[in-house]
RNA sequence: GCAGUCGUAGCUCAGCUGGAUAGAGCAUCCGCCUUCUAAGCGGACGGUCGCAGGUUCGAAUCCUGCCGACUGUGCCA
């Protein structure tokens, strides 16, 4: 959709020019709408319109056609200025003009109410695939908070969305977990944090089963785990009890993760849900030809599509988790009618998604086609990759815990005393949970992440809190200066500044940015575009005074001005999921 | 072997559906708080965009090959 006016006006006004130059063009508004960049340097103009694609239609070089549009772009009141520089058309909008339907419309709310795309999917969004019976780490984090800002996106981008979750409740982790917890445990069970004691109970149970092989006990364990499993598999039993009662702490630490990164998922799929289900209809398929037999195992020959060879059920007559995804795919398709598919799933299972999609394809499965596996890179420490089994790991609380402990120390003790403890406490959690998020969202989804908490700790430069403080220092400004009423007919030409401009037409792009983060997975775009907006906001504060303006008019806009940045800061940093304080 | 991802400043990364002089942060150095929050601002230093070809008016961006790192590649999830 054309739903930024700055553009749609420029194009059309374009379109004129092009039309009295070359009566033959056939350029439509929207080819022109999204050839309008940016030059290198704002002091070029703020928006450049490139005549390269024009010269071969046209015969004539690019600057001469950059010249002949200039020379026919008739009286409007959207520019300022405008020149050919080279093959480039660059104009200057007026702040009149930005004034009106930028500010006005962003300090109104109708600019956040723009339709982005038409007839947008009914999409399901799986992210979250935590194992119950591990502990959550930071690595989880990466998984939850790209998940989250993507299901964000896509709702300010007018998709119907379904944000679910899909834990690992049942497999041979569990067994582990449980049969240490039950044969070698000698802890006294805690009163609180259950979920994240069992995962390290998890992680002693692999180093003692491990060991523990080539000894005398290594059979012993073997067996032991095996009866484990049976008991799980036929739903009765001690363990099977065990696993009842343990799995709701491991749901219980999910939870709380969940509530910290603001997540409500509208479905929570279980893993154990799928197990036997899955195998009917593995045989289903196996019974209508769809699945060979191969090697003692069952699945599907895939081959010809340079996939290999899928099992869907093992020789020993279990399905694995690849069974589970095509059952709960087509549980996906058939209760909840979507029309795409996302799952938020690191890179590692590329392969397995690949294999997935094509087997539900193949199974005559429509939706498939808008089945899409967004992937991202894992996240590492420092010393090399994270593995609860390893037991390296940085558990999620006691990261929140050192964030929050930092923030304080760093910066907010200082208003002890001045504040109640209440909101000291409280904006602490707010800046390590915008120190957390925008680090997780900020690279690429290819690249990894080493996670350094020396370096997370520091919370200066691009991060979370950079944004959250420009939010705050708005909210006292207009606190101490005080806003006032919008004003229809204003005159916007006192924002004459640089840094005045520069803000008007960053804010401009606004939605637009969004546009791309949604439509090509990109929360890194959302976070320089932020990011951008937080340092010209903050150049503008130290250049140009507010409170002490020269004029009542100037002070005004300059209000104006700065209540649009904060809008669309909380806004921008609301699509990512972080909470801006009112005060830091 | 095959497939995928990555390689940009000392470090961490933007920029990549081709477009003007390749940008930030950290680190180092120099300035700026007698009142709008210094979690800030201004400046300096720092780059054969892995290498070699190709396409193009134009390549960090697209294509091919090579080098290096990581990941995946039939009974773990």
């Amino acid at each position: 959709m054309m739903h930024n006016k700055t553009f749609s006006e420029l194009a059309n006004l374009l379109q004129k020019a092009i039309k009295q130059s070359f009566p033959e063009a056939k350029l439509t508004i929207k080819d022109i709408y999204d050839q309008i960049g940016k030059p290198p340097n704002p002091k070029m103009g703020h928006f450049a319109f490139p005549c390269f694609p024009l010269a071969k239609s046209f015969k004539m070089s690019p600057a001469a056609i950059a010249q002949k549009i200039a020379d026919n772009i008739e009286e409007n009141n959207l520019l300022e200025s405008y020149q050919a520089q080279g093959p480039y058309l660059n104009v200057f909008v007026s702040p009149l003009f930005l004034g009106e339907h930028v500010l006005l419309d962003i300090l109104e709310g109708g600019y956040f109410q723009k339709v982005i795309f038409e007839n947008a999917p009914k999409t399901m969004i799986e992210f979250s695939q935590p194992n119950t019976h591990k502990e959550l780490h930071v690595g989880h984090m990466r998984n939850l908070c790209l998940g989250n800002a993507i299901v964000l996106l896509h709702q300010y981008c007018n998709h119907k969305t379904i944000p679910v979750t899909y834990p690992g409740d049942s497999g041979t982790h569990v067994a582990k977990c449980l049969w240490y917890l039950k044969n070698h445990n000698e802890d006294p069970l805690p009163e609180t944090d259950k979920g994240a004691w069992l995962g390290t109970l998890y992680t002693r149970a692999t180093a003692k089963l491990e060991e523990e092989l080539g000894t005398n006990k290594e059979t012993n364990n073997r067996v032991q785990l095996g009866e484990i499993l049976q008991q799980l598999k036929k739903e009765e039993g001690e363990f099977y009890d065990l696993w009842k009662k343990t799995r709701e702490w491991s749901l219980e630490l999910m939870k709380d993760a969940y509530d910290w990164a603001g997540v409500n998922f509208e479905r929570w799929f279980f893993e154990s849900e799928e197990d036997h289900s899955s195998v009917e209809l593995a045989q289903e398929l196996h019974k209508k030809g769809t699945l060979v037999e191969s090697e003692g195992a069952i699945g599907i020959d895939l081959k010809e599509d340079k996939l290999g060879f899928c099992i869907l059920i093992k020789s020993d007559g279990n399905g694995n988790y690849a069974t589970k995804d095509i059952s709960l795919a087509k549980k996906k398709f058939e209760e909840y009618q979507i029309e795409k598919s996302i799952y938020v799933v690191d890179d590692r299972q590329a392969h397995h998604f690949n294999q997935i999609f094509k087997t539900l394809e193949k199974m005559g499965f429509e939706q498939s086609k808008n089945c899409f596996h967004l992937k991202y890179n894992v996240v590492e420490l420092p010393d090399g990759a994270m593995s609860s089994r390893k037991g390296n790991i940085v558990p999620l609380m006691s990261l929140l815990t050192s964030m929050e402990k930092a923030i304080k120390e760093q910066y907010l003790n200082q208003y002890l005393g001045e504040w109640d403890q209440k909101e000291i406490d409280e904006t602490a959690k707010m800046v390590a949970n915008g120190a957390i998020k925008y680090g997780m969202v900020r690279v690429d989804n290819n690249r990894k992440i080493v996670f350094d908490m020396k370096e997370w700790l520091k919370l200066d430069g691009e991060t979370g809190p950079y944004l959250q403080y420009v939010y705050a220092r708005i909210q006292s400004l207009i606190q101490k200066v005080g806003l006032p009423e919008y004003q229809t007919s204003f005159d916007w030409s006192v924002l004459e500044k640089d840094q005045e401009k520069n803000l008007m037409i960053q804010l401009a792009l606004f939605n637009s940015t969004v546009e791309m983060a949604c439509q090509q997975y990109k929360t890194s775009a959302l976070c320089s575009y932020l990011y951008d907006l937080g340092k010209l906001y903050n150049s503008f504060y130290a250049e140009c005074s507010v409170a002490k303006a020269e004029t009542e008019k100037l002070k005004q806009a300059r209000l104006f001005l700065s209540a649009s940045v904060a809008k669309v800061m909380e806004k921008g940093l609301s699509l990512l999921g972080i909470p801006c304080p009112k005060r830091m």
